[in-house]
DNA sequence: GTGAAAGCGCTAACAG
DNA sequence: CTGTTAGCGCTTTCAC
């Protein structure tokens, strides 16, 4: 089933079946139309490797991910894929689980099948090598970072998510805001945390507890830090946390200490993972790193980038304040129940997916900079 | 930089190129080490797109996903990458979004890219159409089944798990169990229900309750449903779950009520989604499907087929139990505490994934049948 | 043991 | 407007 028995079928040769089946070069209408039925007859399906062995292109990309299909990379993947399926490319899926063996045997079989481009993604903020030097073809770093500032990178802005939560809890009237966070040597935790500090120094505030409680990125820490918060922060009103996790902890633990969230004690999470904000108990008003963004945006690059049109350098992508209740403004008037009702689920959900959503407040536009 | 390149710098001929590099044919020892040291030098790689042309097998398989990369998806993509990746094949990723035009025009690409294999992968027990009739490559469905039993499809056997659930809380000593599961219209709740009554008739029981309460996949159903099976059912002692969300919502409602897990009441969850079963309170012991296996096998499947080794049927696979909190059973002796203590984080876990387990329980092999 | 030549399926350049 | 020719990079006969 070859180009060759379509252009016998429609009786011309294989250069005008081809013309006329890709729409180039002058060919009357009469004579396409014959070799286009043909085709369907024949159910011809052109070989993209025999294409792509003459043209140089495969209308293919990698996406090598270091982390698995991790929680950050899933979004990002998806994005990468808005970006790029539904179009003419398709996407070569590597897995090389932060080992850089695995990394440079994908890398080699990547370039072997003539990819037009790859994406490198991650999930540190930590800069890494690049993936290589000097590649033949383009690269884009996306939730994850190149060391190369030649290279592309696109990762979210932290540290403005962590500004964005504390800001709206200043903005609904709290004042004694704590923070409690994942380990000290993750450089996302650090940036949240310059974040919220810089936006409370910025209405002359500073953290309640006086500085970021490090632990780890689980409930379990978040019930912990929130014990020895109220011990320590008598008047505090709000609690910023480092992601969703920490914050359904600090939800959990501050309604079992007696009280209210979020009449007596407002909270903000990070990552709006689904399934933790929304069946924490109130659902977590959260930073939304858009990470499906970033990853369209990283197709979307890497595109132009095959296209002649590269770009460089380490660019911030904004983060976005998904509202729940947790952080529902106090009622100006009668006192709140003592318990929060628990919403009732949406009817007809079936087994959850990534899907709803608060209501998205995106902050500022991406800026670049380091 | 091509064979005809490592060639003239070895000073040989391509033919005779391209016979070193690939160990075919007599070559002296002598001439094979100068080609692949001149390959070496020039950083040669050979273009698998005039490879696949030549040769017909592109060493590339295409993964359809209709469900999006959801939390049942994603560890099959990843089982499947295990047996397919690290060897020659690379993995073509389309989600096709449960879409059948955006299927269809993934399944055009993949063919036009000459794919020697396709696994199709989604979320539901109920069968599905063929992606397609007299494919030119093999198919193997993976977490879905084709309604045509000349396909291969692979999946969780539900039932087996369920009963399974149960076989291990009349093991531990619990004998009033109730069950509470997801929406009626899906089979994967009413085979897993089924799976549960089974295995109390063989041990002449029935459902404390009468039947299972079908609700939602969430944990509100799950404390609205634990208030109603605790008032209807005064001598429980255990729950099985449907899912882990619904387990999870359990586990709250059961110790607000004033009740202590496992000790007052055993649970049990279903999927080993480690974010939710782990961090419940106790940890909950739970049915894991094992879909990283499943994938696994249905990669392994899908490369026989290639081989021409094809099988064909529905195969249902093992599920296996993995032990934590919710379910150990009762202490002989001193009476234990009225909270269960959470269980302290692991320390130096950093962000997640999914990752950690219980102790895994492997139930019956494979069977086939339908 | 090695080289020459043919051809996988397609498109681009050039003739006609 | 259409046909012919050449060649993308590789492997594979088949001579030598």
């Amino acid at each position: 089933m070859t180009i060759t028995d379509v252009a016998r079928l429609a009786g011309v040769s294989p250069g005008t079946a081809s013309k006329a089946l890709n729409g180039r070069g002058g060919i009357s209408a009469d004579t396409a139309d014959r070799v286009r039925q043909a085709a369907e007859r024949l159910g011809y399906q052109p070989n993209a490797l025999a294409r792509g062995l003459l043209t140089g292109r495969s209308f293919t990309v990698g996406l090598i991910t270091t982390d698995s299909f991790g929680r950050f990379s899933i979004p990002v993947m998806q994005g990468a894929e808005d970006a790029l399926g539904p179009g003419l490319i398709s996407v070569f899926l590597c897995d090389s689980r932060d080992d850089r063996i695995r990394e440079q045997h994908y890398l080699r079989t990547l370039l072997e099948r003539r990819v037009d481009g790859i994406i490198v993604t991650g999930r540190r903020q930590d800069p890494r090598e690049p993936i290589g030097r000097d590649l033949p073809v383009p690269v884009v770093y996306a939730m994850t970072h190149s060391t190369d500032p030649a290279d592309l990178s696109l990762i979210p802005d932290d540290e403005e998510g962590g500004a964005l939560a504390v800001r709206h809890l200043l903005s609904t009237g709290r004042s004694s805001i704590g923070h409690v966070t994942g380990p000290r040597r993750f450089k996302a935790a650090l940036l949240r945390a310059r974040g919220a500090e810089k936006a409370l120094a910025a209405a002359g505030l500073e953290l309640a507890g006086g500085e970021p409680l490090f632990g780890e990125w689980t409930e379990e820490w978040g019930r912990q830090a929130t014990d020895a918060l109220l011990r320590s922060a008598p008047g505090l009103d709000a609690i910023f946390c480092g992601n969703d996790q920490i914050a359904r902890g600090v939800a959990d633990a501050v309604r079992e200490a007696g009280l209210r969230v979020p009449e007596d004690v407002a909270l903000v999470g990070f990552d709006n993972w689904e399934v933790i904000a929304a069946s924490s108990r109130p659902p977590l008003t959260t930073v939304d790193m858009n990470l499906r963004e970033l990853g369209r945006a990283a197709g979307e690059k890497l595109l132009a980038a095959i296209e002649g049109h590269p770009s460089a350098g380490l660019h911030l992508l904004p983060c976005s304040l998904v509202l729940r209740e947790s952080s529902r403004p106090r009622q100006p008037s009668a006192a709140p129940p003592a318990v929060v009702p628990a919403q009732s689920a949406p009817p007809g959900q079936g087994q959850p997916a990534p899907s709803g959503q608060g209501r998205p407040v995106p902050s500022g536009q991406a800026r670049a900079g380091g």
